[in-house]
This record gives C-alpha cells, sequence and structure tokens, in this order.
DNA sequence: TCTGGGGTCCTAGGACCC
DNA sequence: TCTGGGGTCCTAGGACCC
C-alpha cells in the first residue's frame, strides 16, 4: 500500500429545510414557526421545516390533503420561487468554495468539499464553515465528514438529528462509523430506494451495518446491480464517487408541466409545448449544444380513476442537430399533432431534448441537413435580450398570449426579494 | 376542486453482423 | 433431417437522486 493511497475526506454541507429557510429569511417572524414550500402548481410538499414535520406532514404529501391540518396549525405555507432559492444557493456555494480546495456543488442545497490531508480538527473546522454560512447567507447548515460519499451523506443525516451534534458529525474512526450505521435503517441509505430497500429486508438487512457486513456479493449484484455494490464498498469507507468539482454537460434536457386546469384542445396543447420547447432549447444553448432529437409527451390525469387513462408519447430524430427553438418547435408540434386525440382531457405535456453534440464541431459533411448559419446568430441575440430584459421578452408566436388554459397555479407565491428591483424588501 | 419537475445510471433484450 | 454463437450497438424501462 503506497503512501499516494491515502484516505479521501469528503464534507457534505446540506441546507437545513432549505427552501423553507428561503422564504423564512425575509420573514424574521415565522422563524420558529411551521413552514413549508409546495412543488409547481400549488401541488405536494417539497421543503418542511422541524415544526411542519412535527404536525405529521410527510415529504411529498399533497397540500389539499392536510390542507385543513396546515390551516389550523397556521402553517406558512408557500408555493415555491424557484429564482430566490437559486439566488441563495449561489450565495451559500460561494461561502463554502472559500473553506475547501475544490467543491462539489451536488444540488441547489448541497455541496461535498473535499477536505483531504487539511491538517485540522475536522469537527471544530466544520463548526466554523456552519458559523460562517449562518452569519454570511442566513442559511443554517448541517455537515458530515467522512472518507466517502454515502459514509458522509450518513454522518450528516446524524448531524441533523442528534442534539449533541448540535450539526456537525465527523465518522473518520471506522468503530464510530460502525455504532452510526446501526442507527440508521437501510432505507436511509443513499442509493438504496423505496424498492431495494424491501428486496435487502426479505434477505434480512434492515440497518446500514447489516449492509456493510453482507459477505454475498453475487447476491448483491443481482437483486441491485453495480451500483448496489459501490454503496456497499462506500459504507466500507472505500471511495467508490470521486468529487466532480466541473459538473459535466447535460446529456439531456427537458422540460415539462401539469396544467392547472385541464387541455382539450389542440391549440393550448401546442402553446404549452412551444413554451417547453422554448425553454428547453435556452437552457440547451447555455451549454452550447445541439440537439437530434426531440421527445414529446402528453397525458391525461393518472389519478382520476373514472377515466380511460391516455399516454401518448413520440421521439423524432433529426437529419441533423439543431439549437433553433423554431425549428424545434416546429417538430415538436407535428409530432404532438399526432399525439392529440379528441375528448381526452389533458393534464401534462412535456418536452425532451437529447442526442446532444458540441455546437463548435459540426462536421459538415456528415449531415444531410444543417441549419442556416443565420439561425444561430438569431438565437444568440434572442438570448441576449431575454438574459437582460427577463426571460420571455423575445418569444415565438407559437407560445401564445393571454391563454392561462395550461398555465400552474402559484397562489402562494412569495415576493421577488432579490430577483426583482420592485419588491425588494424595505428596510426600516 | 386539488397529487412536481429534472436529471443520471444500469440492465435486459432485440437487431444486426460475421 | 439438421437450424451456431459471439460480439456490438441501441433502446426502453426501471431504479435512484434532489
Amino acid at each position: 500500500m503506497g503512501s499516494h493511497n491515502k484516505q479521501k475526506v469528503y464534507a457534505l454541507v446540506d441546507c437545513n429545510s432549505f427552501f423553507c429557510s428561503c422564504e423564512r429569511l425575509f420573514r424574521p417572524e415565522i422563524r420558529n414557526k411551521p413552514v413549508g414550500v409546495l412543488s409547481n402548481n400549488d401541488g405536494c410538499f417539497v421543503s418542511r421545516t422541524p415544526e411542519l414535520k412535527a404536525l405529521g406532514v410527510k415529504m411529498g404529501d399533497p397540500y389539499f390533503k392536510v390542507r385543513r391540518l396546515c390551516e389550523s396549525h397556521n402553517v406558512h405555507v408557500f408555493s415555491s420561487n424557484f429564482s430566490l432559492y437559486t439566488n441563495i444557493s449561489d450565495r451559500v456555494m460561494n461561502v463554502l468554495a472559500r473553506f475547501a480546495p475544490s467543491l462539489e456543488i451536488y444540488s441547489v442545497d448541497e455541496a461535498f468539499l473535499d477536505l483531504t490531508g487539511m491538517d485540522e480538527d475536522l469537527v471544530a473546522y466544520g463548526h466554523r464553515i456552519r458559523e460562517t454560512v449562518l452569519q454570511w447567507t442566513g442559511i443554517p447548515v448541517s455537515i458530515g465528514i467522512a472518507p466517502s460519499k454515502t459514509l458522509a451523506k450518513i454522518a450528516n443525516h446524524i448531524g441533523k438529528k442528534s442534539e449533541k451534534a448540535n450539526g456537525v458529525v465527523c465518522l473518520l474512526d471506522e468503530r464510530l462509523q460502525d455504532v452510526a450505521l446501526k442507527r440508521v435503517s437501510i432505507e436511509d441509505v443513499w442509493g438504496i430506494g423505496r424498492k431495494n430497500s424491501v428486496k435487502l429486508r426479505t434477505l434480512g438487512i434492515k440497518t446500514a451495518y447489516d449492509f456493510k457486513a453482507f459477505k454475498n456479493i453475487k447476491v448483491i449484484q443481482r437483486t441491485l446491480t453495480k451500483l448496489g455494490r459501490m454503496t456497499q464498498d462506500e459504507l466500507r469507507g472505500i471511495t467508490c464517487y470521486e468529487l466532480e468539482e466541473c459538473r459535466p454537460k447535460k446529456k439531456e434536457i427537458l422540460c415539462s408541466r401539469t396544467f392547472s386546469g385541464s387541455v382539450v384542445d389542440l391549440k393550448s396543447l401546442r402553446e404549452s409545448v412551444a413554451n417547453y420547447v422554448t425553454n428547453a432549447s435556452e437552457k440547451m444553448r447555455a451549454q452550447r449544444s445541439l440537439c437530434a432529437t426531440i421527445e414529446v409527451y402528453c397525458h391525461s390525469d393518472p389519478h382520476k380513476l373514472n377515466e380511460v387513462p391516455y399516454y401518448g408519447k413520440d421521439k423524432v430524430k433529426l437529419l441533423g442537430p439543431t439549437s433553433d427553438t423554431r425549428k424545434i418547435i416546429k417538430y415538436a408540434w407535428s409530432a404532438l399533432d399526432d399525439l392529440f386525440k379528441m375528448g381526452v382531457c389533458f393534464k401534462k405535456a412535456g418536452v425532451k431534448l437529447g442526442d446532444f453534440s458540441d455546437d463548435e464541431v459540426i462536421q459538415q459533411s456528415l449531415f444531410e441537413e444543417l441549419d442556416d448559419p443565420r439561425s444561430a446568430k438569431l438565437m444568440k441575440i434572442v438570448d441576449e435580450i431575454n438574459r437582460r430584459e427577463g426571460s420571455g421578452m423575445i418569444r415565438s408566436m407559437a407560445c401564445g398570449v393571454d391563454n392561462d388554459s395550461w398555465k400552474m397555479r402559484r397562489e402562494k407565491l412569495s415576493r421577488r426579494y432579490v430577483t426583482g428591483w420592485a419588491q425588494l424588501p424595505k428596510c426600516s
């Protein structure tokens, strides 16, 4: 064993009840009150404070089912306000970047820090990170430190629950790891979802420790695939997932929405799809990609048991890659026209762009059909204007005007505290 | 009345080739 | 009558994550 094989040390920093914490920033009076944030369309809970969890409201609970409970307990409920959350997230990440030579932004509310080789008391260091983030951004975080990402997740999980830990748990010692793993049930292990935990339980595996100690690799491979084996190794302190500092380009980009009402006419369906295409292709151009396949789907309400369910899906392969919104709308619409059925109450539609190539390396001769070079220029100008003036300033007529039949519901939206001049909080 | 959205990875199985 | 086998590529579907 050479010295180059020294143990990795990762810290997972995770914002507590992130969306709720963002909403609380500008509403200090709800600091110790139950708060929840709803998914798009005000559908179900996607973020809850401990006070709301204590009332028995679960992740993913549909709002309408717990509305009475929320009202009677004065729960502060918000529609999701993603421009606010991404803005706050950027601030948190900027603070975290000061504490490690490299960090991976894993999601809007989580980051892995590489603390390998750091000559410090790591628990004290964790507390310093925590205090700084809280002081500079107002967001409370929890920190788990361990030799693998999966163990760091578990350390973090325990840090959130344990009073004594006060938000920071370090699991570098194997005996400590084992004590911790025995307290974590199998479904709470990162990478083991609902289905897989049921399978593991039939094998007698109830805790993270049971899984770590399970010897029959073939059974794990067969039931959980390669990923299950990697998770098992990670629990044993073997690093399988490295820190990914540069996020790779997306391999596909999708955009879909559930409608607030239901849509029965082709015109509205087409408008919604044109909007999703506009959104997705803007993101695609931002990462400098061109797509060669376009998928479109639309379906009825799966929750309506008295209706015959309808699912329509189609995939279009282009003769040459493109990033031209107009062209993508055209193809998406022609697919959609075939999917549309009279008499169906459509509840959701979406598009997926895929089969990406880089926009710099277009080998002319390879493709049968190439974009007019003026198209890329036009798209670039449109993107620039929309970035400056607000998205949707310039858009295709295909996106429609003043048609709300397919739009989202967002009745409990907080103000644009940080992204609109008109709604900046006032200081008195 | 009312149940989100955006991603990744892996495997099995079919098509095709020699 | 007898009807191979191995490799590769692609896709759909399922599982997971936040």
